[in-house]
DNA sequence: CTACTAGTTGATAATGATTCTCATTTTCTA
DNA sequence: TAGAAAATGAGAATCATTATCAACTAGTAG
């Protein structure tokens, strides 16, 4: 379904659909959790040595403003992204020693946020929260 | 006094005071805000012509391990700075239309991301969070 | 005060991630 | 099924940042 939804935002933008994209969009669901562009190109080429790096580069936006997949930065300079659950927004906890990560949800701080914008005046759109700490394992 | 603490960091890493250390930690103070290493780089060339962009991003970096200054990220590929006021740790709102930046503390948030974070395992050390969204005036 | 030594500088090349260019190929619609 | 519009792949270009290295200082030991 979600290559549905795909198709569909394509067609809205008499954009097309096309073998790499259908490919991209695979790879992206079956890879889970936090891939660069760069770690999509190496799984497509693995099974089709044609692909361009920049196709992977262009659909994986596309994705992104399809609404399919969000962007997620950690700091280092490359942008991640992970599939867009709407039903559960989630924030992210980074480990400073080994880099594991946990997501957790907290309305309870997304409740805060809201207020918080709109005490200064701005209508929330989304937002960026990253927690970084030492996990129980490094400590 | 910020001068003496980037003095005291300094020697206490055999490192030297310079005349274009001192120049950029001056432009970075009299800045105030958000700067980037290459707008820091025009201030100070402008009164130096013969600074070097190189000497501006390794102080820069060293006033961030100094302490003296925190590195914010609001999403385009470029790192600023501002001065770190220890005393009141802050956080952003950014409006996505006209890129206008307010600045907020709320301790409440705060509190919620250490106990968020101590229930995932982690000792929490700093954390990134910039809110999006529309401002009064671009309504 | 001088001379040394380690650190610093500026110029420039290099890097890494991402984007652009463009000729060729493909999709989709009429 | 033809044709227009869009997409692709290859490689060049870009942008911010970092590395390299020879020439130059700051701080310190004498």
């Amino acid at each position: 379904m979600v290559e549905q939804l795909f198709i569909k935002y394509l067609s809205g933008k008499d954009l097309k659909l096309t073998s790499q994209r259908r490919l991209i969009l695979q790879a992206f669901l079956e890879h889970g959790g936090h891939v660069s562009s760069e770690e999509l190109y190496d799984t497509v080429k693995a099974d089709t040595p044609g692909i361009g790096q920049a196709t992977v580069y262009r659909t994986i936006k596309l994705l992104a403003d399809a609404g399919i997949a969000n962007e997620v930065s950690f700091g280092d300079g490359v942008i991640r992204y992970e599939l867009n659950r709407e039903d559960e927004h989630h924030d992210h906890i980074v480990c400073t020693k080994c880099s594991r990560q946990v997501e957790f949800h907290d309305p309870a701080i997304e409740d805060l946020q809201l207020k918080q914008a709109s005490r200064q005046g701005f209508t929330l759109q989304f937002h960026r929260m990253v927690l970084y700490g030492i996990c129980r394992d490094c400590i």
